[in-house]
RNA sequence: GCCGACAUAGCUCAGCGGUAGAGCAACUGAUUCGUAAUCAGUAGGCCCCCGGUUCAAAUCCGGGUGUCGGCACCA
């Protein structure tokens, strides 16, 4: 006698057995129609799932945000028989639901190609039609590992064969059709709609194990309707248009080229935006009593041992050696991360206890031998420079160091435009330095500090560095992508290789702890991210060119060039546009170049010492004596963090 | 590194065995113009590199390199 309670609380109460199909029915034709799957008492569970207890049941419609994952799963085993329909001799293997859509990996010695989609595609079309019942069956283990042999399925059995004793082995009929499946599945293929469309193919390793056979996966994407798929493909061409690589070309920024792999080539404009961002991280380091350091680039091999990295970073390592006999076995390497540098200048004299924490800070540039296929414009490079910084201290200072580190990244992250970030844990890596016990001691220093400083965080195991656990700070930007940047690492082990050590307050020498740092990651990820963020759009005070000053007719040319001058003066990156072009060409050209303010001036204008300013791409239009369109402007330019202690003044 | 695709003018791309093309950008000239493309002309190419097939290769084949999309890796 079950009794089934319903999210708005009512209870009705069966005779047996129910099946959601019929608890749907009781309530209603609409619900019954509507109804895709439940949810039992919190899991998700096919429609036809019999319920012989009393339990909390929630139907899942096509509203629902379950009902995505479902149609994207459903969408998946359409696929699957699809492509075994035209393609005989392929195997199956996994198929699952991803953000905005699905894959499935495939066991064929042809690899697929997009020109293999439209037959694909409508073969779907024909299964969704044909509107299957998924039939869910379960079977004897054996049974269905011999099944699936038999049909030279191997992986298939290789899963059944993984699964943990005493799971229950379903499988999922569509029609003459089935896979291997956990579920749940909607009611039939037909539930899955029109609204997919085959993205792309690509390699991927079975079970994700780069040892292991290199399998061919389709993408696919699916919506619930067609007005939220032509949204989702909008989105990717926004992100395309949005592309630093693109934007980085259009507006002049930097280049990649076969000779330097890996190492960007700064354009005056790129690096103008460049420096203004070191130049605001620096003062905010600054303020925050950061000590900024430089340290060698190539450095002896001796301290790679010493460090570890010899050991452990070895193979993502640049060496360099000479020709000269005499220096001939000696091997340099460039440096791949900055601390161990940083570790020399601690230990160049004693420190006292009075010292810390230490915090010393640098725009390290670093070199690391990155697997060719992990390159990607200048977001993931070879030669990168970090804000690095590496806090020396007690370990009862970790906990206010991080909240103070936390304060300070908010801060920062709010000034380029990013208003939130999700924090990530990673505790120990499978290859990694030090004891168990110290990794012990690291972790639960972090985890203690994560609470004292209000941070929450979302486990990501085995993720850490080979020295110590890390918080990883990751930004969400304008179209919902997902960046990591920020880093917090806790350190007990290179102090130690290293021989770090302070003299405490009853004189007796102690170890500091480490902590490893950066807010931005690399300048050049960063920069990266924050192109695409504002897709080259970006606030006046870090625009690589803020104005442009633009003239109507030849005769204004020699007050343009006055008007220019006094903005460059006040400190404002401004260019001149004396072109022989018609004003709507140049209005129409700086909108493409990004340009944020245009100052357009004609005869008129220079007649009487005045300019219009025109926000671009906007179209209103102010017209301001010279000088306080310098004055307005330059204030305007002023840093974030040069800005808001002059708001207080002016408030006061 | 692995799988697949791609590489032609500064950019975007066409050409796919028989003399290398377009649009935009550039340059020159005319035009002096009031807020999203003025007109005319000129110039611009080791068709990624190295081999091979062929009477003939940008085009077909092999090998490199790089880029792109994934995987693996990761700031």
């Amino acid at each position: 006698m079950p009794a089934i309670t319903l999210p708005d609380g009512s209870v009705r109460s069966f005779d047996g057995p129910v099946t959601g199909t019929a608890i749907a029915a009781s309530i209603g034709p609409g619900l019954a129609k509507a109804a895709l799957a439940m949810e039992v008492d919190g899991r998700l569970a096919d429609l036809s799932a019999r319920i012989d207890r009393d339990a909390r049941v929630r139907f899942i419609t096509r509203r629902d945000p379950e009902a995505l994952e479902l149609i994207r799963h459903d969408c998946a085993h359409v696929l699957a028989e699809a492509v075994q329909a035209l393609f005989p001799g392929t195997q199956v293997t996994i198929g699952p639901a991803i953000e905005n859509g699905f894959y499935y990996d495939f066991a064929r010695n042809e690899p697929f190609t997009p020109e293999d989609f439209p037959a694909i595609e409508a073969k779907m079309r024909e299964i969704v039609a044909r509107d299957s019942p998924f039939v869910r069956e379960e079977w004897d283990r054996e049974e269905a590992i011999r099944y699936f042999l038999e049909r030279g399925e191997r992986y298939k059995a290789q899963i059944i064969e993984d699964l943990p004793a005493g799971e229950t082995i379903s499988v999922y009929r569509q029609g003459e059709w089935l896979d291997l499946c956990r579920g749940p599945h909607m009611r039939s293929t037909g539930d899955v709609g029109t609204a997919f469309k085959l993205m792309k193919v690509a390699g991927a390793y079975w079970r994700g194990d780069h040892r292991n056979q290199m399998l061919s996966r389709i993408y696919g994407t699916a919506w619930r309707d067609g007005k939220e798929l032509e949204a989702y493909l909008a989105m990717l061409e926004e992100a395309e248009r949005r592309d630093h690589r693109r934007i980085g070309r259009e507006m002049d920024l930097f280049h990649l080229q076969e000779e330097a792999v890996g190492s960007v080539f700064w354009h005056p404009k790129g690096w103008r935006l460049y420096r203004t961002v070191e130049s605001y991280m620096r003062r905010r380091l600054d303020a925050a009593d950061y000590a900024e350091v430089r340290t060698p680039q190539l450095v002896d091999r001796r301290l790679w041992e010493a460090s570890g990295h010899w050991e452990k970073f070895r193979e993502n390592m640049f060496l360099a050696t000479v020709e000269d006999e005499a220096e001939k076995h000696r091997v340099l390497a460039l440096k791949p991360m900055n601390c161990p540098c940083h570790v020399q200048i601690f230990n160049e004299r004693l420190r006292s206890y009075r010292e810390l924490p230490l915090r010393m800070a640098e725009f390290g540039s670093c070199h690391r031998y990155e697997p060719s296929g992990a390159l990607h414009g200048i977001m993931r490079v070879r030669a990168f420079t970090q804000d690095d910084a590496h806090i020396f201290c007690t370990e009862a200072q970790i906990a206010p160091e991080t909240a103070r580190f936390v304060e300070l990244l908010s801060t920062i992250y709010r000034d380029f435009g990013f208003e939130s970030f999700r924090v990530k844990f990673s505790d120990r890596p499978a290859r990694r330095a030090g004891t168990d016990a110290v990794w012990d001691q690291a972790e639960e220093a972090l985890k203690e500090a994560c609470r004292i400083a209000g941070v929450d965080y979302v486990l990501n195991p085995g993720e850490g560095a080979f020295y110590g656990p890390k918080l990883e700070f990751v930004l969400r930007d304008a179209i919902g992508r997902d960046w990591q940047c920020g880093t917090l690492q806790v350190d007990f082990v290179l102090p130690e290789r290293l021989g770090a050590e302070y003299v405490a307050e009853d004189g007796s020498r102690r170890r500091p702890v480490m902590l490893h740092r950066a807010i931005l990651g690399s300048f050049e990820r960063f920069l990266g991210i924050l192109i695409e963020q504002h897709a080259g759009r970006f606030p006046f005070w870090l625009a690589p060119v803020q104005v442009v000053v633009a003239t109507i007719v030849d005769d204004a040319a020699p007050f343009a060039r006055e008007a220019a001058a006094a903005m460059a003066r006040a400190g404002l990156r401004v260019e001149a546009d004396l072109r022989n072009e018609k004003i709507d060409r140049k209005v129409k050209d700086h909108i493409g170049a990004r340009v944020p303010v245009l100052a357009v001036i004609g005869r008129r204008e220079a007649e009487q010492g005045a300019v219009v300013l025109r926000r671009l791409p906007g179209r209103e239009q102010e017209l301001l004596p010279l000088p306080e369109a310098v004055a307005r402007l330059a204030a305007e330019g002023t840093p974030p963090d040069l800005a808001a202690p002059k708001a207080a003044v002016a408030a006061a």
